[in-house]
DNA sequence: ATTCTTAACGAAAACGTTTTCGTGTTAACA
DNA sequence: TGTTAACACGAAAACGTTTTCGTTAAGAAT
């Protein structure tokens, strides 16, 4: 096990400075040809790489972006993931990744970790905790620090960052109105609780989908299901609440859920209440993963385009790092990125 | 936008040296209880915390580590990172991520990225073109530097290092054996490429299986899919090519599949040819994910524990990177760990 | 013979820590 | 009064780079 090579182990084999290797292996032209030469054949067999952490502490930067997301296990967050991963070994960076699992607590945690010196900058999801307690002090203080936050999805109008969001408003106004056009006239909505606000943007959608068309909003066809922790087992729960949905309000004819999991578990419903899709209930869901693909039928969806979201999001992020770079304190203008959404048309509408 | 305070400014401010300072931090009692007071009140006003980089370079280590992995947007992937992340958190690690998707070269960058220190060690599945090529010289390089690797899953005997692995041939065979037990006579096997050492697996588990039950194995009924970048659009050929197997060989009552893509895909195949699951054909496929639970019928599965193998990984690592820094050159015996599979009956089997 | 350039290199600082090894002051002791 | 021990602190090295600013020697110019 033979350690890393290192500078001074070169310059002390050929028996010159340090300054002197260093310099040879930028090819300085301080540097004689021969010396350049017989430096850079000895750290070439010696397989030489500079070491990052000392790079990193001389740079006072680390080349390495920290994204904090509320859970892994979810295509959105992985396929943005992989969008931020792109872009950002393409500029050469790295990519530092914390989960908050959705806990206010963990987020905190994760985020002191890689905020002390750790990463250039973040890139993240609030989590829904945090969107509950509304309290975003760890954020105001990553960015008085100097250490650059870019939101997104979930993102929240009291901090002031840059920030890729969905168009969720129009995503879901276009999905219910397609509803419409293919004739329902009682369309319900399976949401969650207001305060995760990509369900009261697809909410808002909704609603003004219905008004454009002359449609008067029914209190009861809004089903804002409870999620705490939904992921695992009150997934009964859910069934249930959508079965009272559909038993109370026999003339629903169309559903549009805010994600892929409400929107399937309403087909899987229907269809045990002996209702065909798309004949008689027309389903279209947000969010176009791998579960609406390969359900039967095959799910209309919102798609959001995950992987640009985190693209973006890297490029904003790496962006403002290298302006910081150049001149100080010039441009505070933050932005906000609308990711267009589409809509992709498959067997649960007509 | 106030810089992070340093040793050195609280020294200046306190007018003492830049060591006292660091001492009376870690309550050293060479130090007065005045100046501990003093010191550690300041510190706290002004939030003071050590820098990473800096201790990284100091210590030589940097309570981090690396997880290449092929592909991010995969239920096995994912859910093995949220385990690592869980352990690795614990102790007080962070986790990098570095995707290879598939490929060769981006294995080999994405490791030389982290290799120059940026990292402790590596956790890491190998990417299916490495696998196909053959060449593991990057693996060996960096265990040769020092820096220790965990290989799960998708591992390779000619590498010496820890390994973590599902028992795929047992849980291949215990799966088949359900079926057999179940009253299929004639099961077919949907598999991928060999050079894919979990295909080969599972495969062997099925052919174990069924030389346990005295069956005959009928080479037709083994279809090896070519899965070169199959996630995307080759699944309509993935489609096509069950299709062939189910109208050649209508006596086919069993499908074993080592996907859950593989599997549901068989299920919509087989009730586009009017044959009913499971009365007609049992299905069982090998991973546990979301399709599995919300396709209809439900899918009849071998569960990984996908986030026990992520954990036990972090943990093999972790233990050997405390180890190597307490004596040097101890145990050079690496481990092979085995997770136990475990089957998730649901509705595709009788 | 003296001064000036230039080429080629080295010393040292800096990034932010921790830690070892002094060093000076005071108090106690003989 | 002189010696010692304890106490409280500081200087400096080390981790591995890069970069600024010397410094030396040789050759050119005067």
């Amino acid at each position: 096990m033979k350690r890393k090579v290192t500078l001074k182990q070169i310059a002390r084999e050929l028996d010159v400075s340090i300054s002197t290797v260093s310099k040879a292996l930028r090819n300085s032209k301080e540097i004689s040809e021969d010396t350049i030469q017989k430096v850079q054949a000895f750290a070439k067999l010696y397989n030489y790489r500079p070491n990052n952490i000392a790079l990193s502490l001389k740079n006072r930067k680390t080349k390495t972006i920290g994204v904090i997301i509320p859970e892994i296990v979810h295509h959105f967050f992985s396929k943005v993931i992989r969008g931020v991963e792109l872009y950002a070994n393409n500029k050469g960076y790295n990519v530092i990744v914390g989960l908050s699992n959705e806990s206010f607590d963990k987020e905190v945690i994760n985020m002191e970790m890689l905020a002390n010196g750790s990463i250039d900058g973040f890139i993240l999801s609030i989590s829904k905790e945090t969107l509950k307690k509304q309290d975003y002090h760890h954020f105001n203080e990553s960015i008085n620090q100097g250490m650059p936050i870019v939101m997104f999805d979930r993102v929240v109008s009291e901090i002031n960052c840059d920030k890729v969001v969905v168009d969720d408003v129009l995503g879901s106004k276009n999905a219910v109105a397609k509803l419409i056009q293919n004739g329902c006239k009682s369309i319900a909505i399976l949401t969650t609780n207001d305060y995760v606000s990509v369900g009261k943007l697809r909410t808002q959608g909704y609603l003004e989908a219905l008004e454009e068309h002359g449609i008067l909003p029914n209190g009861n066809l809004i089903l804002k299901v409870d999620d705490n922790r939904l992921s695992e087992e009150h997934f009964d729960a859910l069934e249930k609440e959508i079965k009272q949905l559909f038993i109370n309000n026999k003339q629903i004819d169309g559903v549009f859920a805010v994600n892929e999991l409400y929107a399937i578990t309403a087909i899987k419903v229907a269809r045990s209440l002996g209702l065909n899709i798309p004949e008689n209930i027309q389903v279209i869901g947000f969010t176009d993963g791998v579960l609406s693909k390969h359900s039967t039928p095959s799910l209309t969806t919102v798609s959001q385009h995950e992987q640009v979201i985190g693209e973006k999001a890297a490029e904003l992020l790496i962006q403002r790092l290298e302006d910081d770079e150049a001149d100080d304190e010039t441009e505070e203008h933050y932005q906000t990125l609308v990711i267009a959404t589409e809509l992709v048309e498959r067997n649960s509408t007509k």
